[in-house]
Order: structure tokens, then sequence, then C-alpha cells
DNA sequence: GATGAATGAGATTTCATTCAT
DNA sequence: GATGAATGAAATCTCATTCAT
């Protein structure tokens, strides 16, 4: 894997700016009404209305399309987090979280079959999970959380929390679109997911 | 997908029957030391000591050999719980739940990167999770620990919380082994999950 | 080029030997009359009667077949030098050139387009004279035969007159083959090139 | 083939030329120091400073820059031979001769792997040597030369000398450059290409 | 049953060349 | 004239699967 997954080229002109999101528009498509069987390079660039040439002037391999699909989404979650701990948005911890929750299953909601494709067969591609030291990513906005919100929350290992709650959050989210439980709406989904983050920070837990 | 994927013939004979296995065993080992990339039927058989040939005569086709590994591992996980929550094994929930964290992180200490590929790259190879209707399996048994423990458990919709309790626990113990928190012990990743599943389940939940 | 070139699998069963062979009896062929620009390696596999597939199985790349190929051609090379040093084969120095000189004439006198080819086109892929230290080959060969007739070499370094032998031999049978001057026979040719080597080693070099 | 490989127009303006200029002395490089793998327009184009539209403008395809870099190459040989066989410019045939081979050496030695890879994997792009009635252009001169050292000659078939003389010195220069000998210096290379043309051609040869 | 050589559809990728701007 | 984005034919190579022995 010494092949380097960056986009090979900075597109400069407007044209190229407009073809590599046709062909990014066209990957996730692909990816979501025909499944990953069907994502060739070819067929993103047929269904970008663009040459497999051009494809491969913007991402220097297959792989590279996915890395960018996975790092947009990344970049999606990410706003939405921000957006949930902006100054002063929320007055409480359950607030903060319910917002948290609610941004990623809206998030998640719209092409769910991509992200399944993503998270179930090319989960090794993202880059921000797979970077050695980094770990995931949303942990820091946790973390950052976490420390707001400090007054309310009584688990002592801070870092451990942030560990708990990012991984259970992203669990939970991705199962409530994936493969929620029967005849539940959404909201309960979103209330359970809350409830279970908030039962964790807020009560005194006893392993300390 | 008309193609049948289970075992083409039951091995009768014991020697067809270390055949299965050593098959097996080779596949997992390839999986977990070579990746997904090296995992081709060739090199399964190869490294099984075996002909492509025979491969085939026990595995209709590639697929077959990924569903059996996901099966495998389902039914190891089935032992590990079913044995957690055996008759009177465990005096309280926290007990038993602990129980089961303590077997599936055991269980998956093993061979870490296998999981990792099995949950990250064929993850709809689980013909219990992607089977139509059966939803995930484990939570039959989640949903009989929470019955079982009923006067413990103070969340109102059983259904809602076995599903958010199964993923949760999934989800962070795959976590534990794949991504852990810098420098804590595993003993401390064990008692993290137990408490978010017990903060959750064992105290009032705001959403009754 | 850190791909390996030499032959991925040792053919076992007689069914491979024949095939292998017929593939680089193929490529001789393709390239000797359809050129470089047909050289591919599905052309060469249809030239053969075989898959591409099968192709791959004993070539790694199409590299190695080219890499063959010069190989074929040097052990032949090899052995026409062999034959014409044998012990006893040949009285005098002359007479020990002439016979080498005549072999390789004989020898490329064959297929003279392969031989361009592989000499102008893919000379790179000569293992024997790109090998880092090895040097010329057959160096080795006209430095035992210097060193057999030495009572008639009159060179005083032996090891320059063996570089400058080896590759004025080379250059000028191949040029005989390919370039001849024209209107002259081959025996004229043949004449010439052992002229020339001979005049070199058998009279006093004012370089001493 | 039927493609035109002549410039495409003959630059008139001093803009012009500069950029024709640029492009080949470009290609040169890149020959030079990446190889021919690296030899695509596109990084011609690039090194050059210059669009890959504006490398067409002056160079209809690619072949013809190779056979662009052959012809300099082929004129600077001239240029070289030429002075080196001015009136009156040496005495002696061996003067002419060492002369020519100093001369050749000197031209080899900046560039020697563009000449190694014009020579080992473009010498079918050689216009002179490619060229069906020309035969070696360097051949006329040779020709010249043992003509005008007629006294010192001592080969009855002048063509056949030249032949020879043409094929041996080209050949032994680009060993010298490419494969030369462990330990010698240059100048004992040039001594000995010398000694092997005088040896031919100013002894008496028994092949008459 | 077992073997492993053979198959070939199909995927990735390159790069000479064109042409709208 | 210059630019460089776009093109797409064509080449390399893989690997699940078959089948003659």
């Amino acid at each position: 894997m010494d092949k380097r997954i960056d986009a090979r080229k900075q597109p400069r002109q407007a044209r190229s700016q407009a073809t590599v999101e046709a062909i990014l528009v066209a990957a996730a498509r692909v990816l979501e009404r025909e499944g990953s069987r069907a994502f060739t390079t070819n067929r993103v660039a047929e269904a970008a209305g663009v040459s497999v040439g051009s494809l491969y002037q913007y991402f220097p391999n297959k792989e590279a399309l996915i890395v960018a699909l996975h790092d947009r989404h990344g970049r999606a979650m990410h706003r939405v987090i921000g957006d949930a701990l902006a100054d002063g948005a929320h007055a409480t911890l359950r607030e903060a979280v319910a917002a948290v929750v609610r941004g990623m299953l809206a998030a998640h909601a719209d092409e769910p079959e991509l992200h399944r494709v993503l998270e179930h067969e090319y989960a090794s591609f993202d880059e921000r999970t797979s970077a050695p030291d980094t770990g995931f990513d949303i942990y820091r906005e946790v973390r950052r959380l976490l420390r707001r919100h400090a007054g309310e929350v009584r688990v002592a290992d801070r870092e451990l929390a942030a560990w708990a709650v990012a991984h259970t959050v992203h669990a939970l989210v991705h199962a409530a679109v994936l493969e929620p439980p029967r005849r539940r709406r959404r909201g309960a989904l979103e209330g359970a997911i809350v409830d279970v983050v908030l039962a964790y920070l807020a009560v005194p837990s006893t392993s300390r």
C-alpha cells in the first residue's frame, strides 16, 4: 500500500472542479444504488459522464475514490458535531448529546446504503480511523464536550469515557439506520442512544 | 446471488471432516496474517495443503468460505454468551454482563486481525446480520438476559434495550481489541463496557 | 523494477512443460514476424494457443518473457562458444575464433528480426549484460580462449583484450546479420570479423 | 507508419526556435535522468515548461522526438568525425583514428544514460541506420578516411573495411562508456580501440 | 475423490493525442 | 499560438472457477 491515495492533481480551473465534483457524486450514487460489485472505475466514470482517463486525472486509483468518500463523510460528521458543540448552543449535557445524535442520524438517513457499504466493506479505507496514532478523530470533540460539561459528568477517567461514548454513538447511529429494531420510530431510537450515553456519563459509575 | 452458499455437501467421513476443518483454519490464518488481498481460493487451498479442486469440493464458492468463518465466530459468541447466562451462573445482572463481556473480549483477543477483516471488509457476509428477518441473533440472548434479571432492569421497552445493548457491547468489544485507548489495561476497558451497559439498564431512564 | 522476473512456477507435469515451451516459441515467433508493437501478452498467448492466464501462470509479467528469450539466446551463444573452445577442437587461435564467429553467425541467421528486436529494443532486459558486476558473460569464455592460446596472443593486458574482442565480435556479428554491406557474401563477412580480431590479438600492440 | 515524423513546421521565429530547443533539451534530460518509462509526451512538456499542446505544435508525435534526438546525436558525431578528418588535421592514419575515437568518447561521456537508451531501446528510431538505402552514414566518412590514408591501409576491400571499422568503433565507444572493464582508465580504452582498428587496417590481413 | 493446469471475463491503469477555450 | 483538461483505445494482470487426468 505504498501508493499515494490523495488526489493526484489539484483542480485549478472551474471546469476541473466540476469534474472532480461530478466524479465524487457519481461514486456515491453508484455505491448507493448499485452496490460495491458495480463500483468499478469505468462505471463511476460513465455515471459521472466523464471518461475513465479524467477520473484518473484526479484520483490515482480506485481506493482514492473511497478514501475521498470517507473523508467527505468524516467532514460532514465533524460539522454536525461542531455545530452541536458551538458556544452556548446547548445548556445541558443531555441537550448537547441529543443534538449530536440527531445530527448524525440525519446525516446517515440520506444515503443509508452508501454508509453501510463504506462502513461494512470499505471500513479500512477510512483514513481518520486507520491513521496510526490518531484513533477516532471525533474523539477529540467528545473530550471537548465532556470538559465543557464537566460539572454534569461523573466518570473519573474522562479519556476512557470519551472512547466509550464515541464508539457507542457511532455504532448505535449506524445500527439505527441499518438495522433498526422493528416498529420503533426514529425518535425512539434517538432517545435510546441519548439514554445510553447519558446514563453512563451522568450517574456515579461503580468502577469508581 | 442465486448461488448456493451453504457447504455443498455435508462431509460424512472423518477424512472429509478433517479437510473441511483444515480449509477453514487455513482461511482464518490467511485472513489474519496476510490480509484480505491475499485471501484467494488458491492461496487458502495452498495454505491448507489441499488442492483448489478439493476446496471447491466442500465450498461451492469463495463466499461460502467467508460465511463459514462468520458462522464459526457466531457460534463461538453464542457459546460464550450461553455459558455466561447458564442457569444460576451469575446472581446479579452486573455479574452476568461482566461474564459476557469478559468472554467476548477473550474470544476476540486471539485473532484480532481476523475479526477486524470479517467485521470491516466482509461484514455483509454475516448471514446472521444480513438474513432479512433474523435480526441480530445474539439479540435473543440479550432479551433472555433482561427477562431473567427483570427485577434489576428499569428500562421500559425491553426490546429496544436489547437492541441498544447488543450493538453497544458488540461495538465496544471490537473497539477494545482494535482501537483501545492508550495506556488502559484490558480490565479497565472491560469495566467501562460493563459500566455503559449497567448504567443504562439499571437506573431510571428518563425516556421511562 | 522490484518485480520478480524469473519464472513464477516451475512446471512439473509434462503438460505444463509443453505449455511453457509453446509460449516461448510463440513469443519468439510473434517478435520475429509481427514486431515489438504486436508483442502483447494476449497476442503471445493466442499465438501459443493458450489462454493469457496460462501465460501468467509461468511468466509473472511481460518482461519475464523477454528475459527468457534473452536467456535462451545467451545459452545458445554459450554453447556455440563452448563447442568452439572444446579441448583440442582447434589447433590455432585463428581456427578457434573462426569457429566461434561461424557459430554465432549461424545462430543469428535463423531469426534475424528476433535478434534485432531483442538487441535494439529490449537490450536492457538482457540479464547477463545488465547484471551489475558480471559484465559480459561471454567475456569469461574469451579470457579462457586467450589463456589457452597465450602463445599466439601478443596483447599484454589480457583482460582488456577480452573486453575489446567480446564487444567487437558481438557487434560485427549483429551487423553482419542486420546491416551487412551490400553484395558481400556471408563468407566474406566472417573473414572480415576474424581478421579484425586476429589482427588485434596476434600482432604487437603499440600500447604494449 | 504513415505518420509524418519530421517536425511539423519549421519554426521561423526566434521564440519558436527556443521552444523547440527547450523541448529537445527536456526530452534528453528526462531520458537521461528518469529513463524510458518516464519518457512520456506529458512529462517532456512539463520538464520543458511548456504545455503538451505546444509540444505537438512542433513535433507531430512522440516518435518525432526520438528521431530528433537521434538526429542531434548523429550530427554531433558527424561534426566530431569531420573535425578529425579535416584537411591536414592529422598526418597519420593512427592520429586521425585516435582523434575520432577521442572525440566520440568525449561526446558520449556527457550523458551516457541518454545514449544507452537511444541505442538500446530506441535504436530503430535512428533514421540514419534504418533508412533503407542510406546505410550507416558515418560509413561514408570512414571510406573517405581510408581513401585519404590509402597508403597506410593494406586491406583490399575498402568498402568492407569501412563497414567493419565503423561498427567496431561504434560498439567499442559505447561499451567504453557503458560497460567499461574494471579499473581501466579512459586512456587505456581509447588506446585499445585505436589498436583494434589500426591493427586491422594497417597490417597485412591474411584474407588478403 | 483429488489434483492442479488451464481458462477468460473483466478490472485497473496508462498515455499519446485532440480540441475547446 | 498556447494551454491543459479530456479522451478512450489498448495493455497488463488477477483470480474464481472448471475439468481432464
